[in-house]
DNA sequence: CAGTATCCTCGAGGATACTG
DNA sequence: CAGTATCCTCGAGGATACTG
């Protein structure tokens, strides 16, 4: 199964996936996130090639999470920024960058490398899980995944699928 | 620049992403979040091949974010489950799912496919990011980035040797 | 059921050079 | 500064077969 067809689930992690699910995209919104704009400053920052930023932006344009503007006439000089679908990607970097910082830390006291910062007061900014019925903050431990009717169906008839082809071999 | 440098950065994301910055990673982990837990439901329910799944699962395990544990004797029979730095990944299956139903949902009026639910209370959960200081929600526009010296010395560096470079072609 | 062993393909991406 | 154009490598992963 290529990606082209991961894309088609009807899981939603899988559809963002198919999307940003790889290391050199999400090292590149992670600059646009930090505000780089420029195509030479995102290739020294993230140490990708020419060649390669130039793909991932080109797709991320493609995939309407990044919009390129054209800021200078002659000669054309383009900036690379996020959409509002691109901005909404800021919780899978929070999540991503807290995980980072708590399990892969470099040493035990090392001053926070990265934080958000409530832009109104300074303080900065941890996310937490409030259940919006009874109003307690939940931990992991507390949740659990509920599927609707399509992927519930769709991952019956994955299982059948890979059954029957096991059986005729 | 491969990703093996990568993981060396200071930055706590770039870190995160050398581990799980994979689709196929990210989409076992899925499942491995979904309670599956057997090498065959995981190869059905994620489309990988035997191949590549073992290939991930060894490394996951290598990186302690998934636990292998013999069930049975005779044959040796071993199921994968999540270690507690696995189960911390869970906000970021949480915002990649959020973003995936939100942009790239298959139809406008579907039932959401995955959702968490509050296991006392049965309700979905969303996220919310709370300022710990002044105890405000806010929004992503609300927030900035702010790095540590180490990263953005990190930075200042990656910027003048990439400039460097150039100049001596 | 839970993989391992081989072989082989093919395409992502590095290197290098060039451009307005 | 912001890329495009080519060429070429090499390694990830598919296909197939096999095992306790």
């Amino acid at each position: 199964m290529g990606w082209d067809e991961v894309d088609d689930s009807a899981c939603p992690v899988a559809r963002a996936l198919a999307v940003v699910g790889d290391r050199w995209t999400l090292l590149i919104l992670r600059e646009l996130f930090f505000g780089t704009h420029r195509f030479d400053d995102l290739q020294a920052l993230t140490g990708a090639s020419s060649h390669l930023l130039a793909t991932r932006l080109r797709r991320l344009e493609e995939d309407g999470v990044v919009a390129r503007r054209q800021y200078n006439d002659r000669p054309p000089r383009y900036e690379y920024t996020l959409t509002p679908k691109g901005r909404d990607l800021q919780p899978v970097m929070f999540a991503l960058r807290s995980w980072g910082a708590k399990w892969h830390a470099r040493s035990s006291k090392e001053e926070p490398a990265l934080s958000l910062v409530h832009a109104s007061c300074g303080a900065p900014v941890e996310a937490a899980m409030i259940c919006p019925s009874c109003g307690e903050p939940c931990t992991n431990a507390d949740l659990r995944a509920s599927f609707g009717k399509t992927f519930a169906a769709e991952r019956r008839a994955r299982l059948e699928a890979f059954q029957a082809r096991k059986r005729s071999d």
